[in-house]
Order: structure tokens, then C-alpha cells, then sequence
DNA sequence: TGACACCGTTTACATTTGTAGTTATTTACA
DNA sequence: TGTAAATAACTACAAATGTAAACGGTGTCA
């Protein structure tokens, strides 16, 4: 799989397309600026370098465009978290596992849930 | 406390200062030729814009510099951290989690720790 | 049918980042 | 004491990123 390079804000819009694909790029501006105060045109340039970055297709339908998202976001993530777990973390799982225990809000579910996972984990 | 922005190949750097503070130039850059194949000068850029970004602060000794950090590991981690899972996992820290546990290796030990975190955090 | 509104395209531009060559200064050895 | 080696400072430069204005085509309402 290539290197797939999608900056900060890049995820903030294919965060948005993979919610709702597929979605007309005024769909897209109008859940975008929900959250942002980006312009309209900055929101179409990103759009415009995702498709170049081979990480969205559009079709178009009449006069407007229909995106779509062209990589699992699952991939993204994937991705995005080795990064991140070998720059922030320096590849050691267990202290990145153990910081956003401790730093984030989990509900008794959640809890309950992430500890079947360790179970499954320890055979 | 002000927004710290390391970039990529500054994290490197920093991880780096983190673990041998106080290190002279020289130094960091040997033990980064060993990581990566960044030239000299490419390092002692990197240094200098941390000085400047306020990340790290050095002296002089002789002629040679001696670099420390000036903002602490932790509170960068957390600021890092907080990015990513906003950005990535829409802020929701269980899938995070579990995206870890699943994609990672862990010691049984590592394991028993984790759970004992999570025994904590349940009261 | 003409003007406006909407949509996508093109162009723009400052900042940050990755990457490194060049120069000036200092120091230590011959 | 002169010169090479080391060290830091300065300069460079392309690519990526954040941010958006300007332009051109087209459909729609008056």
C-alpha cells in the first residue's frame, strides 16, 4: 500500500466524507462549516488535493459534484496511529495505551469492553 | 500554556534531547546519524528552530552548545495526544484504545498493568 | 433574454517543514 | 604562530500546508 499523506486539516474534511459519503461538496461546506470557520473556497481547495492525493473520486451529477472517499478510512487510521505511536510514543504501545487510559473519560461499557479485548489478548 | 507545535523530524530530535538531557550538538547528532541519515547541518537547523519555537534552550561551554528542553515530555505528549485523537478518532478515546490493543503486541505483564489501570479508573 | 447566483477551476501567497550547502569563527595541533 | 579541523550561523530552496481571492461557465428566475 502507498504512503498516504493526509495533513491536519485534510482530516478534518475526510473525517466528514467518510460520515456521510457520498455527499456534494455544498454538503460537505455546510458540515464543515458547522465545525470550522473555514470559506468556502479554502474547503475546495482541500477537496481539490484530496483528489489529487488519489484519497477521494468525485463524479459529477449535472453541475455538481458527488464525492466519494477512494481509501478505507480504517487504512488512514491505521496508518496515522503507527506514526504517531512511533514518533510520540517511540513505538512502546503499552505507555500510549496506559496515557489515554488514564487522561480520557471511559464509560463502564467502554471499560468493560476494552477489557474483554486484554482477555482475548492474553491467549 | 501556549500551543507547542513540533513537527515530525522535531519530535525525533526532541525524543532524542529528552532522553540524554543535557547533550551537546555533537552529540545529539551522533545519535541521530545512527536513527537517520540526516546530514549535519539538517540537525543543527532542526536545533536552532527548536531554540527558537522555545522548545529547547542551550549554553555555552567552550564552544560547543549544550541543549536542554524547556518544556517538559509530558505536557507535550498530552498536547500531541489530544491532537491525534480529536483528529483521528474524532475524539473518542475507546475506539482509540481498542485500535491499539488490537494492532499492537503486549506482554502479559503489560497486560496486568493495563487492566489494573483500567480496575482503578472503574471507581 | 439578461442578470444574478451557484459551482468548479485557477491562481495566489505566506508559513512551515524537510533538507542541506556555504560561510565565518574558534580552537588546537603542528 | 599558521593552518586545518570543528563548530555554530547564515542562507537556500523546494514541497506541503493553511487560507482564500478571482475567474469563468452555466443554469435559473425575473
Amino acid at each position: 500500500m502507498k504512503q498516504i499523506s493526509i495533513s491536519d486539516a485534510e482530516w478534518q474534511v475526510m473525517n466528514t466524507v467518510w460520515d456521510g459519503q457520498p455527499l456534494t461538496s455544498q454538503e460537505i461546506v455546510a458540515r464543515l462549516s458547522d465545525q470550522t470557520d473555514w470559506a468556502t473556497p479554502t474547503i475546495k481547495t482541500m477537496l481539490h488535493r484530496l483528489v489529487k492525493k488519489e484519497v477521494l473520486t468525485f463524479e459529477e451529477q449535472g453541475n455538481r459534484y458527488v464525492y466519494r472517499s477512494r481509501v478505507k478510512r480504517s487504512a488512514c487510521i491505521k496508518q496515522a496511529s503507527r506514526a504517531f505511536l512511533d514518533r510520540v510514543f517511540d513505538s512502546e504501545p503499552a505507555p500510549l495505551l496506559a496515557h489515554f487510559m488514564q487522561t480520557t473519560k471511559l464509560s463502564a461499557e467502554e471499560i468493560a469492553d476494552l477489557r474483554r479485548i486484554l482477555d482475548d489478548k492474553e491467549r
